[in-house]
DNA sequence: TTTTCTTATCGTATATTTGCGATAAAGGAT
DNA sequence: ATCCTTTATCGCAAATATACGATAAGAAAA
């Protein structure tokens, strides 16, 4: 592949693209789903509940981090994460912007 | 790797995964913008418009199709391209839907 | 028919993602 | 201090994604 060329994007388009990267993979939405259900949730509750191993939900939860989606805090041994409704609210609103704003001028039937 | 998990997660999981999915690259961000704006368009035009190889081009053009995000026809020599609407708002209302029925229930500030 | 134009697909190289076990790190319990 | 519990990170293997040039395929034009 040898070249990059996200870069020559805008900005805007690469952090909707990175946004719904975070989202791409089923085992992310099913970990914001127990997330907003529990309010907050400790890692191992997640690995009890989803098909994975514990070295994997880490991984997907560090992803979701550093998109910052979630928050996370340590708590002693453990570690509390939960939804950043900010950042989420912001970028839906951002996609429901883009969506909304090209959908009103074109309702006319296309190809 | 060796196994597949992404099937163990339930089918809104999974699709909701697969529409993040295919928004999850600039390059088919802004293919949609150029669609939505010109409500349909050529594949030559958006091969002008972007700044990658027209097989790059199609391909992600494939991969939007393949999403259903997209429909595409084709006119003599070309391909004629445009958003597919309904499916688009069907998958956003169901992010929005979910994101929305999750957060009333927490408003309240977490960890 | 031959040429030209447009797009899809194939083949290939490289980068990234996904997944797990093993291990480290850090706090609590004994 | 030693063990136990919990989580993050490392190292590796395999699967996917990204990108391009070359080529095929199809319609229109010469």
């Amino acid at each position: 592949m040898a070249i990059h060329k996200k870069e020559e994007f805008s900005q805007r388009e690469q952090d909707l693209a990175a946004f719904a990267k975070a989202l791409s993979h089923p085992a992310r939405i099913a970990i914001l789903k127990v997330l907003a259900q529990k309010n907050e949730c400790i890692c191992g509750e997640l690995v009890d509940v989803l098909p994975l191993a514990q070295s994997t939900v880490s991984q997907h939860l560090k992803e979701l981090k550093i998109a910052g989606l979630i928050n996370g805090t340590v708590d002693g041994p453990r570690s509390c994460y939960c939804i950043n409704w900010k950042a989420f609210e912001k970028f839906m609103s951002e996609f429901s912007f883009l969506f909304n704003k090209l959908k009103v001028q074109n309702e006319k039937a296309c190809c």
